[in-house]
DNA sequence: ATGTCAAGACGGAACGTCTCGTCTTATATA
DNA sequence: TATATAAGACGAGACGTTCCGTCTTGACAT
């Protein structure tokens, strides 16, 4: 009984090296070129690295894309397991907002993070990844900050934690992809905005 | 000084038979087949239309679904120059989520209209096109309900009235194209968090 | 011995340009 | 006002190109 899917490929004797060369050379090709003119036939040339090595391993260019965030973001989690937690809710949705300005700011992250975006607007599958391996244990540390401000009488008990997070992260994500200009300034109006509410309070 | 661009053809002359029947082949094809496998060659075979009419009145296929959305809004617009004003700020605002929730996820435009604008997120050309021609004019229309709230005492005058729109839509808005559920009670609450804020009030 | 590897040939789909005659239409002439 | 003419848009589709995803080859590693 070997037959698990079709013809499964034996991770055990996969090249680490040709596997690292597909994600830099994906990563600097989408910076480089957009995520419309991204082939596999030009990611395999860059790569040095034949056709058949990445559709073994991968089926779709989206999930090339997706497999080089994922490499870069495992390099550097395990450092921030938590969202900041001083006691002062407002401060701390602050500091965290400016900080993803700052990132989605960076030249460096802001095409290809904007092209894995969209392209998991695309593919299902690819959303469903995402939300499991990176958008999901995001949207966990941020319910636990706000929780955190619940136990501290800083928001009410009943609040829909999923609902306030869109109203706090949403407006960024989209002014980000529609291209719109990013600054701290925003970000903090953001935060007061949507903890005071539109309405004018006594 | 007959030197336009290039060589920009005579718009008088223009078939409007053909032009109609490209607009409605695209929207109809979309529907039917997505957006990744509308092809410039399959509007033109569906339409009864040779590529070269296609290819000389729109630099892309995005350009050519953004026109027969045009089209459609055009053809019924007017009807409603302003969202309701009943002086129930809340209630109007419901009122205008909950038609937008039912016509997101009416099947006839969901797909179509995704696709637009996925694609708008990608052609700088498009989103100019977009902003202009059918989101700003929605907007102002939303920001105008906002100031008579304004001026009914409902919301206080110093309110930045983009950020308050992009906190009421812009959930909405978010959620469709991640494809989440819509519904209005979702709609309801989203109305009630912006208004109040997350904060308890007293 | 088996399976991955780099390299690249292969057929297919769609691209955007172009070249055919045909058909329409703005404008000039009668 | 009615007809003639020339410009140009039209449907059709051939063309060279790019990229797709599959398949083949021989080298190499385990």
């Amino acid at each position: 009984m070997t037959t698990q899917r079709r013809k499964s490929p034996d991770a055990a004797r996969r090249s680490e090296a040709s596997r690292r060369a597909i994600l830099t050379a994906a990563f600097e090709l989408v910076g480089e070129v957009g995520y419309a003119k991204l082939s596999i036939e030009g990611i395999a040339a860059r790569a040095g690295v034949g056709k058949q090595t990445i559709y073994r391993w991968w089926p779709s260019k989206g999930a090339v894309l997706f497999d080089a965030f994922l490499a870069l973001a495992e390099g550097q989690d395990g450092q921030e397991a938590a969202l900041p937690d001083t006691g002062d809710l407002e401060a701390d949705l602050k500091t965290v907002l400016r900080a993803t300005v700052d990132e989605l700011n960076d030249p460096r992250y802001d095409e290809p993070m904007r092209a894995l975006n969209i392209e998991i607007l695309q593919d299902p599958d690819l959303a469903a990844a995402y939300a499991e391996r990176l958008d999901g244990p995001m949207k966990e540390l941020k319910k636990e900050r706000l929780r955190s401000a619940q136990r501290a009488g800083e928001l009410p008990g009943g609040l829909d934690l999923d609902l306030a997070v869109e109203l706090l992260w949403g407006p960024l994500r989209a002014r980000w992809l529609e291209r719109g200009p990013l600054t701290r300034a925003y970000a903090d109006r953001i935060v007061e905005t949507a903890l005071d509410g539109l309405r004018p309070r006594n």
